[in-house]
DNA sequence: TCCTTTTCCAACGCTATCGTTGGAAATGAG
DNA sequence: CTCATTTCCAACGATAGCGTTGGAAAAGGA
């Protein structure tokens, strides 16, 4: 079973997500991820560096993922509602990602890596937006980055705050989730209207 | 200068907002409350038992502190896009009080203190928009409870995920929060609006 | 079979933090 | 002045995590 180091390195990623996610940069621990990937911590240090290091790698990997998982063209083509119900499916899907931008948002705000590779990704949306003004399906009463951005918090707010979501709403069966994503693209299709 | 027990007691929960703001319930020691309080450390455990109870004590503060401040009637007298512009500036003025929340909603979830408590805050919320749907001044093409929280989501994903929206918008200028916030009452307008 | 590479494992030194303790200094009420 | 209370301070033992190291076991290619 050893000389699989792409698998190796492959565990290690998947545990370190998992646990990031679950716990945070200062709540996870080097020993926890090599025990859940089942490999030795000495691993890790010698695949990615340091704790910080790993972050980074993780959350990149995650980004490309989403990136390549719920792809933007045009809202011209695209109803913004059916794109934002796609990205809130997405985070029910697979939480990780926005769990990682969180602690990255509160933990590490101010030194953000790959930070030029990031903007890439949202030049794309931007695009898509801009498109959508340009032919008219989209409102021009928002600017186009605040516009895609706001979007993204109507998807993304559920699991920032699912302590106040479960106060404020049902208990989380089936049916909530159902009428949150309901709500989800109602609410964008609100935000991008033309009179 | 001694001989104060509830003004240390009070430095002590404003160095605990600041350290807990910043460095989440992880990466915040008790050490450093206590000098940046100007007291003895021995001080904290004796006024508040653990790090786990500070954290929950100054949070129910924090949230007394927003139901005064922004306060909420109903929204068949109020614009719902005031009180999300309302709502923002407090954030913008006081961004304790979000990432508290948000610290709490990625390490703490499913163990919240006060639950009752901060429950009855949101009643009044949801109150405001039952009460607006009811007079025909907000939509009922979304259901009260998650309107609301949609349009908190609005005016608190900016502090969420800072970093995105630094690489998304303009560099943070007073023009650009300006923008920001007339981007956050436009927005929930459009939530809210009645055919 | 021999040799190189990967992996495991146990233990290391180091630092940080927790929560506690015992006692001394300062303070203000009576 | 006396005395109870508050505060400071230094140090404590215990634990936990970081990142490293040295060497042994396992695996597969030549």
């Amino acid at each position: 079973m050893a000389w699989d180091t792409e698998g190796t390195k492959r565990k290690i990623r998947e545990a370190a997500v998992r646990e990031f996610a679950a716990h945070g940069p200062d709540g996870t621990t080097v020993e926890r991820i090599a025990r859940s990937a089942g490999v030795n911590k000495e691993r890790v240090y010698n695949y990615f560096g340091d704790k910080r290091s790993l972050f980074s790698h993780v959350l990149r990997d995650e980004l490309a993922k989403v990136a390549q998982a719920v792809p933007v063209e045009s809202f011209a083509k695209e109803d913004v509602g059916d794109y934002a119900g796609r990205v809130y499916d997405y985070h029910r899907e697979r939480p990780e990602l926005a769990r990682l931008l969180r602690w990255e948002g509160l933990a590490f705000d101010g030194e953000v890596p790959d930070e030029e590779l990031r903007r890439e990704y949202y030049r794309y949306k931007l695009a898509a937006v801009v498109d959508g003004q340009e032919h008219g399906t989209v409102t021009t009463s928002i600017d186009a980055d605040h516009l895609i951005f706001l979007v993204l918090s109507l998807a993304g707010w559920w699991t920032a705050v699912p302590q106040v979501a479960r106060m404020l709403t049902q208990p989380l069966t089936e049916e909530e989730e159902a009428r949150r994503r309901a709500s989800v693209v109602e609410a964008a299709r609100r935000l991008a209207r033309t009179p």
